[in-house]
DNA sequence: ACTCCGATTGGCT
DNA sequence: GCCAATCGGAGTA
């Protein structure tokens, strides 16, 4: 579970969906794949702390940092559900069905009120709150989502979800590497 | 300086 | 199913 106290209010959610990316040299996939740059400093850093970035011009994705300092990494939270919040959730994200609010990476940095600002940000620091499930979880793994090139195919099946679990985003097939 | 394009979404056919 | 929206980062010159 991730919460996140924003000046006008707290909204948390459940993750059901997530994609793991390594780092330099590793993952083609991976936005530190060709080294360290301004935009991908924070997966350099502690884990433990958000990584933000800017995608398509329109949405903010979120991701935990998860390796050790010094290596790269990032977890890219890309589905969930509202637990806490929904009011603030609905008027974040108007006109969307309660279970579409966080199911999506976009959608779930909105439904949040995360902006890309707080990028860097310790997550096991107020305003933040990240929980870790008591009992460990029965997930699917898969192919990434939305990863072209190499990164795409089942040479990385780091997308986990929990199958059958409301807050998994829609399945989007993932652009193939030519065969 | 200039070009290309994306770890997406929502609206329209 | 298809496609526009929208803009910063990264690669090239």
């Amino acid at each position: 579970m991730l919460g996140y106290d924003a000046p006008d209010g707290l909204v948390a959610i459940r993750l059901s969906e997530v994609e793991a990316y390594r780092g330099v040299g590793e993952d083609p996939g991976s936005h530190a794949f060709r080294g360290r740059t301004a935009r991908n400093a924070v997966m350099f850093g502690e884990p433990g702390h958000l990584y933000a970035y800017f995608s398509y011009g329109m949405h903010v994705c979120l991701n935990i940092v998860a390796r050790p300092a010094g290596l790269s990494s990032g977890v890219l939270m890309r589905g969930a559900t509202v637990v806490a919040g929904i009011d603030l959730a609905r008027q974040r994200r108007p006109g969307v069905n309660d279970r579409d609010l966080a199911r999506g990476p976009g959608r779930l940095s909105r439904a949040l009120g995360v902006p890309l600002g707080a990028g860097g940000s310790d997550l096991l620091e107020s305003p933040f709150e990240l929980r870790v499930p008591e009992a460990p979880l029965h997930s699917a793994c898969g192919p990434r989502t939305g990863v072209s090139g190499d990164g795409g195919g089942t040479a990385y099946p780091w997308r986990f979800w929990l199958p059958g679990d409301e807050g998994v985003s829609p399945y989007r097939r993932h652009k193939l590497a030519a065969e």
